[in-house]
DNA sequence: ACTATCCCCTGACGGC
DNA sequence: TGCCGTCAGGGGATAG
């Protein structure tokens, strides 16, 4: 669900609700989300002060005092949710923490149970994970990226979504931008010329910060922490709307798969690369 | 260095 | 109404 625009509301929404608070005591309704027994994690951040919220990539990470560092993903439906602490607790609700000082709860909801949330202390080297994650999509320069991308042999499409490579972007932004930049999704990246790198970069960009004053998209279930909907969805051009009509050309919107993830294309605006994709596999 | 496929989970939706 | 298959914004593991 969230991609990078997405987390970033979160983060700010967070920022609001937990900056000076203290976790008075944490709740663990289900171990699976935190990927190691709820007793450490616990006896961590019990009585741990909110210093500060940040993201990398699509990562929340909430410092607090004790060289303490809370790491979450969210991966499809996790969400952060500000609530009263009197409210009835639904059962896709795996954590809650109690904040001090006042009467509410953040707490931790995900349907599927894909997203994580992990504690690391100063002393241990920043997780791998985090560390290998390629420059930030509203980091990056145009021509660190033309760089970047002249350097790989991967499908365009493939590669953005690759966190390694690049970090933010998710299935919903790399379409349109890709859409937004005229290019198929299945170009081979070192086949891009510097101009057509120029114009996705800019594109990208852009897209990222409209989504971000949106707050984000919401195709189905994304909410951010104070509960609000985001407002981009009206301004997607290929997502979600296979069978449409491209505002540009007029050709039906069309929906594939690429690396394994739907693909939304307009055929008009971004016709097949000449040399299609990367190398096929053993066909010979 | 890649690609493809499965898996983690639950819910929504379409076809019959 | 029920059953079944497919799909979903992410990404890790594994085999080829």
């Amino acid at each position: 669900m969230p991609e990078l625009p997405e987390v970033e509301t979160i983060v700010r929404g967070l920022r609001r609700i937990l900056i000076g608070k203290k976790i008075s005591s944490v709740r663990v309704r289900s171990e699976k989300v935190l990927g190691w027994p709820s007793r450490r994690f616990r006896k961590a951040l019990e009585g741990a002060s909110i210093r500060e919220i940040g993201r990398k990539g699509k990562f929340i990470l909430i410092a607090f005092d004790r060289d303490l560092l809370l790491v979450t993903h969210l991966r499809m439906t996790g969400q952060f949710l500000r609530v009263p602490r009197e409210q009835a607790v639904d059962k896709h609700t795996h954590v809650i923490f109690d904040l001090e000082p006042g009467s509410l709860q953040l707490r931790y909801r995900d349907v599927r149970k894909f997203g994580r949330l992990g504690v690391l202390t100063g002393e241990e080297p920043t997780i791998p994970l985090l560390k290998g994650l390629g420059p930030d999509a509203l980091e990056i320069s145009a021509e660190a990226f033309f760089r970047n991308l002249q350097q790989k042999k991967r499908a365009i499409k493939p590669l953005l979504l690759d966190q390694t490579f690049l970090s933010g972007l998710g299935n919903i932004y790399v379409d349109e931008s890709l859409y937004r930049a005229r290019i198929h999704p299945l170009t081979r990246a070192d086949a891009l010329r510097r101009d057509q790198v120029r114009e996705l970069h800019r594109h990208m960009r852009r897209i990222l910060d409209q989504a971000i004053k949106a707050k984000g998209t919401t195709v189905s279930d994304y909410r951010g922490p104070e509960g609000i909907v985001g407002g981009f969805q009206r301004y997607l051009r290929v997502y979600g709307r296979a069978g449409e009509f491209c505002r540009i050309c007029g050709s039906p919107i069309r929906k594939s798969r690429v690396g394994g993830r739907g693909t939304h294309t307009c055929p008009g605006c971004q016709p097949l690369p000449p040399h299609p994709p990367p190398p096929a596999k053993i066909s010979s």
